[in-house]
DNA sequence: TAGCAGATACCTT
DNA sequence: AAGGTATCTGCTA
C-alpha cells in the first residue's frame, strides 16, 4: 500500500539524510545513517522510487537542524499510511518537549495501552527524527534501544544518546537525569 | 484468526 | 540482579 514519491539525499557531518515526499513535499518518510546505500534502499523501497535526487531541499535542511538537537520549523507530515494506533503514539511523541524524554509506559498509560506495544509502534516509526522516537526511553531511565532504517543497529544506542545530549538532555553515566523526565497528558 | 515476538514494566526472590 | 509474567499490537500463515 505504499505511496510511490521522491527520495532526496545529502550528507552533512559524515552522516547521510535521506527523506520521501509525495508531489506537494509532504513527508512520506524520513531516516539517517552512516551507510548511504542501506538508506537509499530502505527510502526507495517504502516509495517504490526508481531515483534518488540530490540536491537542496527544505525537509532535509531541518532534518539536519532536528537530529544536531536545534529547533526546526513546522513539517507536513502523511500519517496516512501508518496504523491509526501508530498515529496516537506518534501523536504523543511529538508532544515530548525538546531536551526531555518520556517512557514507553508512561505512554502506553496515557493513551490507554500497554508498553510493548508502544515499543512496536516507537520501532516501525518511519519519520525520524521529526517524529522524535528518540525521546523514549525504558522506565529505569537507561537511554535504551535505537534502531535506523528498520535494521538492528550496533550503533543506534550510541546515536539516539548523541541526539539527546545535543539536545540539552542531561546524562549521568549510562542514565538519563530523572529532572528531564516529561508526563505525556493523559487526555487524548 | 491464532500464534508469536517485541525498542516494556513490575513484582518476587 | 535476574527471572517470571501481565499486557497489547502487528505480522505471518
Amino acid at each position: 500500500m505504499n505511496q510511490t514519491g521522491r527520495v532526496f539525499i545529502a550528507t552533512a557531518s559524515g552522516k547521510w539524510f535521506g527523506i520521501l515526499v509525495d508531489a506537494n513535499n509532504r513527508l512520506l518518510a524520513s531516516s539517517f545513517s552512516d551507510n548511504r546505500q542501506l538508506l537509499e534502499r530502505h527510502l526507495k523501497q517504502l516509495g517504490r522510487a526508481r531515483a534518488v535526487e540530490s540536491g537542496e531541499h527544505r525537509l532535509i535542511r531541518e532534518m539536519i537542524r532536528a537530529y544536531n538537537g536545534r529547533e526546526y520549523s513546522k513539517v507536513d507530515l502523511d500519517l496516512h499510511q501508518v496504523s491509526e494506533y501508530q498515529r496516537r503514539v506518534y501523536k504523543v511523541l511529538r508532544q515530548i518537549p525538546r531536551g526531555k524524554v518520556t517512557s514507553y509506559g508512561l505512554i502506553s498509560k496515557a493513551i490507554g495501552s500497554g508498553p510493548r506495544a508502544v515499543g512496536g509502534a516507537v520501532a516501525s516509526n518511519r519519520y525520524a527524527p521529526f517524529v522524535p522516537c528518540h525521546r523514549v526511553v525504558p522506565s529505569d531511565m537507561t537511554v535504551g534501544n535505537y534502531s535506523m532504517n528498520q535494521r538492528p543497529s550496533l550503533e543506534g544506542s550510541q546515536v539516539k544518546r548523541e541526539m539527546l545530549e545535543n539536545e540539552g538532555v542531561i546524562l549521568n553515566g549510562d542514565r538519563v537525569d530523572r529532572t528531564c523526565l516529561w508526563t505525556p497528558s493523559t487526555r487524548h
